[in-house]
DNA sequence: GGAATGACACTAA
DNA sequence: GTTAGTGCCATTC
C-alpha cells in the first residue's frame, strides 16, 4: 500500500503537472522519478485509480506513438487533438516540440 | 514468496 | 526506415 501508493502518486503528480497542449513520454517521467520503470509508469496509469484527475492522455511513447489509453487509444487521440496537438497516423507529428520538460 | 504480465525503451538485423 | 527480439521496474495473480 504505502510503497506502491508512493510510486503511483509520484507518477500522477508529474502527469498532472503537464500543462494543456503539452505532452510527455513514459521514459521522461520515469527519469523524473529517478527510475527506469518505463512500463511501471504506464502500468500505474493502466490501473489508473485517478483517471479523472490525471490527464494521462498527455503521456505518449518515446517515439511519439499514442501508446495506449484506459478508455481506448482512439479516445486518447481525440483528446490530444482537442488539446491542439497534431496527431498523424496514430502518432504525434510535432511531439518533439510538444514535450514538456520538467 | 514466486511467476507472469504490462498504456515502454533500446539495440540489432 | 522498418521489424524483431531482449531488458527493466513495479504491480498483480
Amino acid at each position: 500500500m504505502n510503497s506502491k501508493n508512493n510510486f503511483n502518486n509520484r507518477c500522477y503528480k508529474i502527469v498532472s503537472s503537464i500543462p494543456k497542449g503539452k505532452i510527455s513520454t513514459y521514459g521522461d517521467i520515469a527519469k523524473v522519478l529517478g527510475t527506469k520503470a518505463y512500463q511501471a509508469v504506464g502500468n500505474a496509469m493502466a490501473k489508473n485509480p485517478n483517471l479523472i484527475s490525471v490527464p494521462c492522455h498527455r503521456v505518449i511513447e518515446s517515439d511519439g506513438s499514442i501508446g495506449g489509453y484506459a478508455l481506448g487509444t482512439s479516445k486518447k487521440i481525440t483528446l490530444l487533438k482537442k488539446e491542439g496537438i497534431i496527431v498523424k497516423k496514430d502518432k504525434v507529428s510535432n511531439f518533439k516540440n510538444l514535450i514538456h520538460q520538467f
